[in-house]
DNA sequence: CGAATGTTTGATAGGCTTCAAGTGGGGTGG
DNA sequence: CCACCCCACTTGAAGCCTATCAAACATTCG
């Protein structure tokens, strides 16, 4: 099911010229054009590539794959993924509308984790070539690329944290918080939202099992925090899930 | 102590100017100005900031301190780390000779982290707005910047993925591993280097305690995969440590 | 309706932490 | 020069958090 693009006047979404630019997507406050002036934009709009359609499941890329395009997600929800040599996946990133994917193939020239989607979503496909060449034009774009690519080590260093210093609970919480704020960014509910992944892809992304999520989800429904009801969430607490995840309020036992 | 400058005629040491630019740089062919001809090697070295000594345990830069400069490490190395609300720390990466410190700092305009100098250092401060201007006139610079900072985030993601799915054993392979991999791509012996962090950074950096790291020690030693004297380390098995790094080799417990 | 998949819950086990004590080297002050 | 202390490290014992194993339940889809 795609998802509601919210807070997008009806009559921009009905001129299919502006629908298919970055002045009229409901994101471009969020994603690359972010900052540019009309002019700027249209020139970031010659350059895209093709829009692409993903059913849920369907995977964007692939680890080792050459290496050409980035990805800005127009709407729904992705998962990154490293499979290392003796099989095991490590999911390193859950992706919404506006964010970008793809970064962590510029190095190598090919992609280093497999992209896919949660849901049936819809990506820009943006050309690195000709990216690179618009940068030597719009320094505007070319700052926000670099804070783009910033905030994506930032982020995964907080995830170095996260798994490297946390009990179950905290990572939990770390987890609950970190996705109601971006909902908030995005204008949805920052306290009732949708689980687009798995118990499953939870626990594998937070260092933990499918069982110890489940038990966290009872644990803090139980609690009166949160309410679940197969993947639809609601934060009850959120002042609470906010201490836990800033490690201000203790940890109590799983059992 | 300072450490030993390899692989660079004496001839070049002793020419003051070169000694000052990046060309002179033992470490040029790792750094900033990889792949850069010496026409753009002296631009670049028209922008770099003075250079910085740090003794021992000095900081470079603290978190949420205005972000300025990115620093390239002439010789020494680094650690850097988060700190969380709860006051807990989290060792996010050691840096050698060669690499760049301060890219997590671009997003926020302020450092995002700690970095303090696990020994007798010194690095380049590169003013990064000059970089910024730099990136227009010499493509072929902003592309290895590029590389750099996505280099770093699929760093970052193999630390997850350690993180995240490694036992005790399998990580602290890893880390020798990758310490051996770089100080070979720096003409150092492979197989016999310093250990420049202490017991407690490895563990904080791996997200173990430092009684398991000194376990961990005892253990490979006594099995003949390495040999330890305090921070003196020779790896007598490369091979088996790559399988444990792997996950090709098995786990054993840590009794 | 039945198989397959995803989730919940319980019991047990294990790996690593925590707590505790001891070792050893380097530096300092007498 | 040496005794002392401090700090980093090592080693042992016990406990806890989370994984693993197992079974039941719910939901979806053919």
């Amino acid at each position: 099911m795609p998802q509601p693009l919210p807070f997008v006047p009806a009559a921009l979404l009905n001129v299919a010229a502006l629908k298919a630019s970055c002045a009229g997507c409901s994101m471009h406050q969020l994603c690359l054009p972010m900052g540019l002036d009309s002019d700027d934009i249209s020139r970031l709009d010659s350059i895209i590539g093709k829009r692409r359609r993903l059913a849920r499941d369907e995977r964007l890329y692939q680890m080792d794959e050459p290496f050409r395009n980035l990805y800005a997600i127009r709407f729904g929800h992705f998962k990154t993924y490293q499979v290392n040599a003796g099989g095991e996946q490590q999911i390193t990133g859950f992706q919404m509308a506006g964010e970008l994917l793809g970064m962590d193939a510029i190095s190598g020239d090919r992609h280093h984790c497999d992209a896919v989607a949660l849901e049936d979503s819809e990506v820009c496909e943006i050309p690195f070539a000709r990216l690179e060449e618009l940068f030597g034009e719009v320094p505007t774009l070319l700052r926000h690329f670099h804070r783009i690519m910033s905030q994506e080590i930032t982020r995964e260093q907080n995830v170095m944290l996260l798994l490297g210093n946390m009990r179950a609970e905290q990572r939990f919480a770390v987890f609950l918080v970190n996705l109601s704020a971006r909902y908030a960014a995005r204008g949805y509910s920052a306290s009732s939202f949708q689980l687009r992944m798995s118990r499953e892809d939870i626990g594998n992304y937070l260092g933990l099992t499918i069982e110890s999520i489940s038990r966290l989800l009872s644990r803090f429904k139980k609690q009166g925090w949160i309410s679940v009801d197969k993947r639809e969430l609601t934060l009850l607490n959120p002042a609470m899930l906010k201490a836990l995840a800033a490690g201000t309020e203790q940890c109590s036992p799983m059992a």
